[in-house]
RNA sequence: CGGGAUGUGGCGCAGCCUGGUAGCGCACCUGACUGGGGGUCAGGGGGCCGCCGGUUCGAAUCCGGCCAUCCCGACCA
């Protein structure tokens, strides 16, 4: 028994061995994704899809709550578009995908597949926006978005990705700069609640931000190797776009004006940050509001079972959907049990329930929790609303679980040579005094790998000298190896 | 984009050094017995050896180019 399981555990690199192959073994073993013929390009296959879906219509939801209305934008842009906003051309140039042919001609100006839409928005906003009267414009788009990578793994970095893109113009610099910190809340809500992947908000330093962009916030999260991911990010864009771009409007004192703008974007990432906040050594582990099945039930096969057991598993898994529960019978009779436990499990399914003989003589159900693996009877009569409780504390206990493993992981200091011996041995977030000097902070990523992840929001008073030179601290910086 | 490694049925690998008609485990198909933590037995199917070219009577094996993947670094959601 031992053995066989020793066989099945080689099936998924354990992580403590090597995570970046245990996330590749989960993603692949988990039939999330699978790879293309094109360099870091993916198929997400139908189970990863279905998280990727729930994550959209969660993230949906809340958009059209805050009056957001989604639209679509094209995927191709003219060059000339895009160049003229000159710190973001240059900020993509290296990672854009050209077009210069369609069909048997040379087109006569070449188009960029977007990186991302400011250019062809800020165009369209141009034309659309005249009065006050018009503003604000609050639209998102949910679009596939191209950018050339070196380096790529599925879901983490791929050269296509999917993503939603949010676009705003207001008339004053203090609405765009609330609607910036307005959709940041939006992220760390989505993350902590759905997700149960606790993330720290701040602004990003002047070399880590959005290529146009006047602020960029994030929401960053540590993933199981202690690594940061940067988990959404969004921008004040200030009247840049809106200079180039010729965004104009007359304001209520009949002045001509430009508007201020944000953009905001979570994506396919997010798929790769669930897997590496919460999985093990068995396999992914899904939050039960973003897993495509929240319970499988597996009856428990014994003689003439498809008369005496699966009649049974039929009605809880009707009682369960009812209930408005995602549910998966697993009937299939060429498997065992034993077979089906391990599988669900490598999937991450957040509850399984089985049923046999015995349960039906006691009138319950087995529960099983994928998280902790514990085991407890539930009585039958109870199970719609045992069942969505036990969901409900399993997204709980991940969250705090992680954010535990969050605040394990984080410490404060002021000490470089303490600094660098975290990053060495036991890495995980620095809260550290920086001076604000973005050639300090290079320093800093040469010498230890570490970067600014965000500034955080309400950094309070700093005294004394950054963390790394003699120059007064200016504030707190989160440092971490990321992704 | 540099350094290193890899590419052989779905997955994991052996074979390559020393060229001679491709093998193992798991998975898969059929049947029987089983079934509460990856079952047993019997029978069976499946491979352009990443792609293109070269050397050779003959290439999975030797040589060159390309593509892809992984790891470590420089750039990025």
């Amino acid at each position: 028994m031992a053995d066989k399981k020793g066989a099945f555990v080689t099936e998924i690199t354990p992580r403590s061995e090597e995570f970046s192959r245990w996330y590749l073994d989960v993603v692949r073993r988990a039939e999330l994704a699978d790879y293309s013929p094109v360099k870091g390009c993916m198929i997400i296959r139908p189970y990863g899809y279905a998280i990727w879906e729930l994550m959209q219509q969660a993230l949906d939801r809340r958009f059209k709550a805050t009056g957001h209305l989604n639209a679509y934008f094209p995927l191709f842009i003219p060059e000339s578009l895009l160049r003229k906003e000159a710190a973001h051309v240059d900020g993509f140039a290296p990672q854009v995908a050209w077009v210069t042919q369609g069909g048997d001609e040379t087109l006569e100006e070449r188009l960029v597949v977007r990186p991302t839409s400011e250019a062809i928005i800020g165009m369209m906003y141009a034309k659309w926006i005249q009065s006050w009267r018009d503003l604000p414009i609050l639209l998102n788009q949910w679009a596939n978005v191209v950018r050339w990578e070196k380096v790529t793994r599925p879901f983490l970095r791929t050269t296509e990705f999917l993503w939603q893109e949010g676009h705003t113009a207001h008339e004053t610099e203090h609405e765009a700069e609330e609607e910036a910190l307005r959709m940041l809340g939006v992220y760390k809500d989505f993350a902590e609640q759905e997700l149960a992947m606790p993330v720290l908000e701040g602004r990003k330093s002047e070399s880590e931000k959005f290529a146009g962009a006047v602020h960029t916030y994030s929401i960053e999260a540590l993933m199981g190797d202690a690594r940061a991911l940067q988990a959404g990010t969004s921008h004040h864009l200030g009247q840049n776009f809106a200079k180039v771009f010729d965004i104009t409007f007359q304001a209520r004192d009949k002045s001509v004006q430009h508007v201020w703008q944000t953009s905001w974007g979570m994506s396919t990432r997010l798929v790769g940050g669930v897997i590496m906040t919460h999985g093990d050594d068995s396999g992914l582990i899904l939050p039960p509001n973003v897993a495509p099945y929240q319970v499988v039930i597996v009856p428990i096969l014994r003689g003439n079972w498809q008369e005496t057991v699966l009649p049974h598993a039929e009605a809880l898994r009707d009682e369960l959907v009812a209930a408005g529960v995602r549910v998966m019978l697993d009937a299939r009779d060429e498997h065992s049990p034993g077979w089906k436990f391990a599988e669900w499990e490598l999937r991450g399914v957040p509850v399984r329930l089985e049923i046999g003989p015995k349960d039906i003589e006691k009138a319950q159900v087995m529960s099983a929790r994928r998280d902790t693996r514990a085991k407890a009877a539930i009585p039958r009569d109870e199970l719609t609303t045992r069942v969505p409780a036990l969901l409900a504390e399993i997204q709980a206990d991940l969250f705090a679980r992680a954010r535990q493993f969050r605040d394990d992981r984080t410490s404060h200091t002021a000490s470089y040579e303490e600094f660098k011996a975290t990053m060495d041995g036991r890495p995980g977030f620095v809260v550290a005094p920086w001076c604000g000097d973005a050639a300090c902070e290079a320093a800093i990523k040469t010498e230890t790998q570490a970067t600014i992840r965000n500034l955080p929001m309400q950094g309070g008073e700093v005294s004394g000298a950054c963390v790394r030179c003699d120059a007064p601290a200016r504030e707190q910086a989160y440092f971490a190896k990321s992704y």
